[in-house]
DNA sequence: ACATGCTACCGAATCGATTCGGTGCGAGCC
DNA sequence: GGCTCGCACCGAATCGATTCGGTAGCATGT
């Protein structure tokens, strides 16, 4: 059966069986307009210490909580919502330990603003769930930005609200947060150059949003933007390294790369370039496996700067990226946006980390 | 310099300077009433189809990309947004699979409802964020309860917000989505005790929130519902066994806990119950750093039938919960509660899968 | 031809709070 | 004493959409 809104509302008041209260009625049993009184509570204008006492007891008889924050957000023009979206089911977005550190920064960064996080996916199926057309939201976040994203997307910016966007491009007028991946992978492989390595392979994160593991040919058409970059860094010393595509950032993808890498016990590389330190840790433990030291026989980066939980007591050669500090721009940008400024787009740099993965290249055979 | 919400609003539409168009504006050009042309974009009302056709072109001519979210969550009394507390910080509660796999469900859950998720952590310094009271709410899931977050709820419910609590106690009244902790812990030591192991010990969950590394004895007190519960069916089978508590569910703080437990060679247990699996992982590479080999020398059960990422070719034996399950289960209540039905508490049950981590108890030394 | 039923649409009240231009009043100043 | 100033408070418009009772118009049945 149907039930309207205003019914539930008293099915759900017990004690009295009458509706909530509103600021009008704290108003009235207090002997003060709703004017008052509702200054009362934002604090937005000085009142008397009498009034205020008068209106917070009259509050307290009535059972009054505070305003509603849908009818202050109507008036307000403001939600105190900030949207972040992701390609990927929400789940396994938390899987990567970055984009866990970004969000923490985002979370600090929107907090003074007096707003949360609202999650959301970009692909809607029911088309009845929140979207970002639905949802009221004062702005939004996208962590990387897929194609599919690119229409809705264009109606959120019509609709007038701030975008921002992690790691992905969304057009030119969309400020964007972005890392020197190119460059800092490039560091990272002048690294192994130095160590004398000539032999190197790299893993890569997916090609492609939905990729699959294997490895990349000439003709294979990377279209995730982080994988690229980075890829073109590495090649950019080492223009002939072989490349094998992980399908997700994870240990276990590593590993299966590294098991791939290492397989052929006459073409082995002397180093690996993992572009993320989950993917390192697998091909460490691959290289383990094969009975290979780590950094004697061969060296591993990583990219990224996390802490790899069980990863001791290894420490890895890698390219520590400022995640949280991405999340806090990515906030930092949306406040400025809703304050009327324009925001503009930022490129954070890595910082080169030298563990104990990395080595000199072993004596040819 | 401050601004009122109408001025940004002028500033925001650069290309005319106007104002955003209402439903009334598209009405008036549709030449149609605001109620029509609202249950053109509703849908909940049947509509002509020349009609629907004429709406929807003054939207297009006006630019305007449909309601505004928060008008309409005021006077449908409804937002759209469930709200899930955290008693930890938010960049931390990922960290843990289990929350992962939970979110994961709730969101499955909360989509049909045409809801988002808001994230929301109890402590809130600076009293200017979000909370439980400040956000438009339809509902809160709560992860754990701490008592700091026992006040606040008691607001909340005041607003007539309806609460679930998964994994603790909020009160009676507060539907709560469980697990059978003891009974399936028990599960576990009992298989080890049929095994023949006798000598036993426990690496716990934090005993307290803030939980430091160490021994329990027999006068610490264990605060957190989860931890008490699993240590309470391990004891059951081995009363005498001794307990050290990590200070988080991470594969290092198992490793941690393994080298404590494992020091002593001549007190070496030849079993350790974990209670979570990525505890478990940190205990066997600990028993493998001091020479044992699992499950011949020592057997390790875990908790939580996660995946653990790079345990491989360890399969452990573990308890395994419907983590997606009790995400799910509490959008479901959330659900129920929104339709003004009472929600029931939920209880589910661990089921027990062997892996290769525990075997008989070596031949006594 | 009249009662009946149905479709498609309209009007007006309503959701609950915020905001801003005013107003009354008492104090201070010359 | 008249005048200004500031404080504390009030009134009324406003935010933008939804909803529900009501009605005009038309077709159907007998």
């Amino acid at each position: 059966m149907f039930r309207t809104g205003y019914d539930r509302q008293i099915m759900s008041r017990q004690d009295t069986g009458t509706r909530r209260a509103t600021i009008s009625d704290v108003a009235r049993e207090a002997g003060v307009s709703p004017s008052t009184a509702s200054v009362v509570f934002s604090g937005k204008t000085p009142v008397s210490d009498a009034t205020r006492r008068r209106v917070l007891d009259a509050a307290a008889a009535l059972g009054y909580t505070g305003p509603d924050p849908r009818a202050a957000s109507l008036r307000r023009g403001r939600s105190g919502i900030v949207g972040v979206v992701f390609e990927e089911h929400i789940g396994t977005a938390f899987l990567d330990p970055v984009k866990t550190l970004m969000m923490d920064g985002l979370a600090d960064a929107v907090t003074p603003l007096g707003a949360g996080l609202l999650l959301l996916r970009d692909h809607e199926p029911t088309g009845s769930g929140p979207s970002l057309m639905t949802a009221p939201l004062d702005a939004a976040v996208l962590i990387g930005c897929s194609g599919l994203l690119r229409e809705s997307l264009e109606m959120v910016r019509a609709r007038g609200i701030p975008v921002v966007v992690i790691e992905g491009d969304a057009g030119d007028d969309v400020p964007r947060i972005g890392l020197d991946n190119r460059e800092a992978q490039r560091q990272a492989a002048s690294h192994l150059r130095a160590l004398g390595h000539r032999e190197v392979a790299v893993v890569t994160l997916p090609a492609r949003v939905d990729g699959a593991r294997g490895w990349l040919h000439n003709d294979t058409a990377v279209n995730v933007d982080v994988t690229r970059e980075r890829l073109a860094g590495a090649l950019d010393v080492f223009p002939d390294a072989p490349a094998f595509a992980a399908a997700g950032s994870f240990i276990d993808e590593g590993f299966a790369a590294g098991r791939e890498i290492f397989a052929d016990a006459d073409r082995r590389p002397t180093a690996v370039i993992a572009q993320s330190d989950l993917l390192a840790a697998g091909v460490i433990r691959a290289a383990e496996e094969a009975g290979l030291r780590v950094p004697d026989d061969v060296s591993v980066t990583g990219f990224d700067g996390i802490v790899v939980d069980g990863l001791a007591p290894y420490e890895l050669t890698t390219l520590v990226q400022p995640a949280t500090d991405k999340g806090r721009a990515a906030g930092a940008a949306v406040a400025a946006m809703l304050e009327g400024t324009p925001a503009a787009s930022i490129r954070f740099t890595c910082t080169f980390r030298e563990g104990n993965t990395t080595g000199p290249a072993p004596a040819a055979a």
